[in-house]
RNA sequence: GGUGGGGUGGCUGAGCGGUUGAAAGCGGCAGUCUUGAAAACUGUUGUGGGGGUUUCCUCCACCGAGAGUUCGAAUCUCUCCCCCACCGCCA
């Protein structure tokens, strides 16, 4: 969340991050409530001095064993006024951690301004593959090859599920243990293999809630709920932690799968593999000091990029606009594997530096010396997929297919399946 | 699921109705001593928020969370959450 001192003092600028977010948000409620929470607060702590003041006096009357009778009464009074102004307070606080709650983050000036047409492609990797045959989709390469069975998924627990098979069960596993070998022996993150289930302050911490609820799925009678992203449970590690410097930058990824309702997008992807509830993906993670965000996002984007150049996938790299961008980030680059056989750019990959936003709603702080002073400053966190699965297997399917109708294994993942070269083996 | 014991500052741990923001110890920081270090000694050392004459002053809040009793709560009552130990069940 952003800082209602920061925002009392830049309405401006947050009026602007809010209409470039094309969110229409009242901030004028809420700069009033924090006017008033102000006031309010000013006289109930005016009164509580009092208070404080008369109980030091009553208590020495009553030491030198004299009456204080008259000074309780006086003091009754006192409180009731206190009551009563703590119940206003009350009110306008929780009004205004509701309100917090809601307002975005305000988007980097290097960001693009307006709807995700203003999206910019960044870079491009890689020659899509030529094919001197019609090349399938990986819907129809899965079912010759015997390699997902989505029927029975449906059947199993409904639509837009998994179920992979013999080499595309292996296949899966091997993505995952070669990307998680990349990026702890050369990239240098940490491996943490975190719980799948959540509790409501971790979600909050985020910043998936309170606005995303109905897209999670949610064990109602914990009050728990299935993580749509390893991002989760691998931020709110250091929830509520203060850090020490030197700590700092700390690096983990983490293999997990993810569980998304995706409420309201029926009809759009449905096809196949690309939009599924529940979908595997290694995901990075970083804290870090807050001057280093932005050079440490183009380095966790190219640690995300490595993955597919070592696939041979070819990729773009999309930066977000301003109205594309999640609700917590500032900034956001998309990785899209070009896909050959459905022909689309498939996003495979969303890195994003979120400054201090979710740390401020985890708080997730750190130590250091400052101008010769110790001071507590909230890091900075950011997070990248390193990378999707469903729709990175889609990508290796429809790209390495032969007219024989078999599948290469990239180079990268051979040592990963015992060697194989292809799917089925020749 | 059952029974018992707990949640106090960076840590250990005292306090169980009235100068207790909180003893003591450890740790951290600064200083004295020393060629240097250690030891010893001395001082200092929480967080958040409001206001101001804004390298500082002042006020308020915070002893797991919330509510209650009281002139006054870390301390008494209730509810909830979490942790630990043992037992049961179990991959």
């Amino acid at each position: 969340m952003l800082d209602l001192r920061f925002i009392r003092e830049n309405a401006q600028a947050v009026r602007q991050a809010l209409q470039n977010r094309n969110l229409q948000i009242d901030l004028d409620t809420l700069l009033s409530a924090d006017a008033r929470r102000r006031q309010v607060l000013g006289e109930v702590e005016a009164l509580r001095a009092e208070k404080n003041k008369a109980n030091d006096q009553i208590s020495s009357l009553l030491k030198e064993k004299k009456d204080a009778s008259q000074k309780i009464g006086s003091m009754k009074e006192i409180a009731a006024r206190i009551d009563a102004l703590e119940e206003e307070l009350k009110g306008l606080d929780s009004k205004l951690d509701a309100a917090l709650l809601t307002i975005p983050n305000i988007p980097h000036s290097s960001v693009p301004v307006g709807d995700p047409s203003h999206n910019a492609v960044v870079r491009t990797w890689g020659e899509a593959p030529r094919f001197d045959f019609k090349p399938a989709t990986h819907v129809e390469l899965a079912e010759r090859l015997d390699i997902i069975d989505l029927p029975r998924a449906t059947k199993i627990t409904g639509s837009n599920f998994i179920l992979f098979k013999g080499w595309g069960a292996r296949l899966e596993r091997a993505l995952i243990n070669f990307m998680l070998d990349l990026h702890t022996k050369k990239h240098g993150y940490t491996e943490i293999f975190p719980p799948f289930l959540v509790n409501r302050a971790s979600m909050t911490g985020t910043g998936q809630l309170p606005k995303l609820e109905e897209d999670m799925y949610r064990l109602k009678d914990d009050d728990l709920f299935l993580i749509p992203t390893a991002e989760v449970p691998v931020t709110n590690i250091f929830r509520d932690d203060v850090l020490d410097e030197a700590q700092l930058p700390v690096y983990y990824t983490a293999y997990t799968a993810c569980f998304r309702r995706e409420a309201g997008s029926y009809g759009k992807d449905t096809k196949g593999l690309t939009r599924v509830h529940q979908f595997d993906k290694v995901e990075m993670v970083k804290f870090v000091k807050p001057e280093d965000s932005y050079d440490e996002l183009e380095k966790l984007l190219g640690d995300a990029e490595d993955v597919l150049q070592l696939l041979g996938l070819p990729y773009r790299v999309v930066a977000l606009s301003t109205q594309d961008i999640s609700f917590a980030a500032s900034k956001c680059y998309d990785l899209e594997a070009y896909a050959a056989g459905v022909g689309r750019w498939l996003e495979v990959s969303s890195c994003s530096n979120f400054e201090n936003f979710q740390a401020r709603r985890a708080n997730i702080r750190f130590r250091r010396v400052k101008d010769g002073k110790k001071v507590t400053e909230y890091v900075h966190t950011l997070n990248g997929s390193g990378v999707a699965l469903a729709r990175t297997v889609i990508a290796i399917m429809e790209n390495y297919q032969q007219k024989d109708g078999s599948i290469m294994i990239p180079q990268c993942l051979r040592p990963y399946v015992d060697g194989r070269e292809s799917i089925p083996s020749s």
